[in-house]
DNA sequence: TTCAAATATGCGTGCATACTCATTTTAGTG
DNA sequence: CACTAAAATGAGTATGCACGCATATTTGAA
C-alpha cells in the first residue's frame, strides 16, 4: 500500500539523518559549532584530530544539510544549520544520563 | 586533559545511541512501539519483514536500553523505554521536513 | 606565474553491520 | 515425554564506513 511505502521512505530518510550522528567525532563537531562558527583548521585544533579526517566528517555533515558553509578567502567557516539538532542530541543525552544512573543504582542494590 | 577525554567518552556513548537509530527498520519499530506495546510476531507482521531480522533489531534496541521486555508465557512483549526517544526522532523529522521543503523551493526558484 | 596556506579527495585496509537461510532454544499443552 | 508456537542465534556473504597516508584542488599574494 502507498502509506506503508511512504512510512518506509520517511524512516529511511530519518535513518540516514541519524547515521550522520552515529560518530563521536561528528557529535563533537556539532557541539563545537553550536558554541560558534569555526573554520576547518579551528575545528581540527579544537578536537585534536587531523585535517583530512575532520574534512571528511564535515563533508558528511554538509551532505546531510546539518551544517552551512561560508567561504572567506581561503578559509571556509562552518556553522550549525539548525539548533534543533542540538536539542535532539541533548534529549538523547538526557536519556543516556538516566539510563546510566539507573544502571548505577542497580549495582548499588545488588551489592547491598 | 581530563575534561577533553570526558567529552570524548560522552560523545562516544551518544554516537553509540545514535547508531541504534541509524536503521529504518529500527525507527519503524520504535514508532510502532510508541503506539502501544507489541510482541515480536505482531511487530513482524506490522512491518512486513521476517522474524529473524526483527528479532535481531530488537536485540540491538534492547542492548541500547531503548525498549523494555515483558514475557507472558511464550510471547515477549516489547515496549518503548522512554518517550523522549520519540521526541528526539520527531525533532529530527521536523528538521528533515524543513530541509526538504527548502530544497523544493529552490527547485521552483531555479525553474522560474 | 610561482608560491604558500587552507581545504578536499583517491586509495587501500580493516572493522562493523545487515541480510538470508537454517537451526536452536524456550515455554506451554496434551 | 512429545509436539507446537514464539523468539533467538549461528554461519556465510555482501556492503558500507572510518581511518591513515599521500596527493590534489582552491584561493590569495608576491
Amino acid at each position: 500500500m502507498l502509506v506503508q511505502t511512504l512510512a518506509q521512505e520517511i524512516s529511511q530518510l530519518e535513518a540516514n539523518l541519524c547515521s550522520a550522528f552515529a560518530d563521536p567525532t561528528r557529535i563533537l563537531i556539532l557541539y563545537s559549532l553550536n558554541e560558534h562558527p569555526r573554520n576547518v583548521t579551528e575545528i581540527t585544533n579544537d578536537l585534536g584530530s587531523n585535517q583530512p579526517t575532520i574534512s571528511r566528517h564535515l563533508k558528511i555533515l554538509r551532505d546531510h544539510g546539518l551544517v552551512n558553509t561560508a567561504r572567506q578567502g581561503v578559509t571556509i567557516t562552518y556553522s550549525l544549520a539548525d539548533s534543533r539538532l542540538i536539542q535532539a542530541l541533548d534529549l538523547l543525552r538526557s536519556v543516556l544520563h538516566d539510563t546510566l544512573t539507573s544502571k548505577a543504582n542497580l549495582i548499588v542494590e545488588i551489592k547491598s
